[in-house]
DNA sequence: GTTTTCATGTAAACAGTTACATGATTGC
DNA sequence: GCAATCATGTAACTGTTTACATGAAAAC
């Protein structure tokens, strides 16, 4: 149950629309946990519904019209609640894995080569543009906690995607060496 | 969809049971995909029903009694296709660094840096276990591709592993530091 | 005979993805 | 007026998790 603590941290760092979380989910948030425009207006209703955040401006029927909420007290306590929370580490699924391992006992390893490359051209833009905003970042100050934390947050970032280029040059050196 | 692809890789590499699987889930297949029993058992149904597997021995009501399921060609003509097929790497979600984010709004600092703590000792854990798997395989001959793939495979576990301890350990040395 | 372990399964709730629908505003 | 973009939403489907149920075999 992680969605609606996603929205509301992101609604605390700044009040939003759907359409403005949706982006932040691409962006920033995006490097750990990431969220279609339709899974957040689903959790945006439930939450609203719940008293955990509220609409600014009048209410009303609104198709197609912005709707910017806030996080009220109640949401804020149970973002402190969930905080405190103690919970293992996920099991990793990755499919890319699992179809080489599958590579394993039915062959098909020239699609296999094409495949690994894809996914390293994939990761080397992700891991330009992770340095691209860590940039930005060097440029302001980081004295308070926030700045802190969303900069190990975005090294994590930087890390995870150095781990898959390393991998995926060790695959492809190994599966182009032996054919 | 990959769980069914990964039971028929399992069931490829060797018949099982349904228990059989899942412990191979929670040892060598787990380091990159999971599955409980309940979803093993489910899967495990339908592919049977869909012609791509089948159960060894007598028919009949079996509940309590172990029965064994091996892959038919249609399965293995399934799983040839599946690994033909592109996909972009997943979108990344973890919620640690979701709750981390979280406190760089909320506070609660010293909370975080016993779950990072726990965690750290968690991944440690889980390296020595994949350590002494590597260990026990460098035993074994590597001269089919199915070695060599279960070999990166498991690389792909340690190296995961190690992202995680370097970067809990740059979080844990900034965050007490300046605690 | 009772507890533990092996073994298979069902049901309900929860989370995530894909496809589609619709209205408001802006640029041309 | 028309197209593009901004903006919000619904519905159906697929996948995952959690809680529970049940029977067979072995250990004591």
């Amino acid at each position: 149950m992680s969605l609606p603590h996603a929205i509301l941290t992101a609604l605390l760092e700044k009040p939003s629309s759907g359409l403005e979380l949706t982006r932040r989910f691409d962006r920033s948030i995006g490097y750990f946990w990431s969220a279609t425009h339709q899974q957040i207006y689903r959790e945006l209703g439930k939450l609203e519904k719940a008293g955990l955040i509220r609409a600014l401006d009048g209410e009303g029927p609104t198709r197609g019209q912005k709707k910017e909420y806030e996080v009220l007290p109640s949401g804020r306590e149970e973002l402190e609640r969930w905080v405190g929370v103690r919970e293992d580490p996920r099991a990793p699924r990755d499919p890319l894995l699992l179809r080489l391992r599958a590579t394993g006992v039915v062959g098909v390893g020239g699609d296999m080569v094409d495949e690994l490359r894809r996914h390293r051209a994939l990761h080397r833009e992700r891991l330009a543009e992770y340095r691209e905003f860590e940039r930005r970042d060097a440029a302001r100050g980081h004295g308070t906690e926030r700045d802190r934390v969303h900069r190990l947050v975005l090294q994590g970032g930087i890390e995870l995607e150095l781990f898959w280029l390393t991998w995926l040059d060790r695959a492809l050196a190994d599966l182009e060496g032996a054919g």
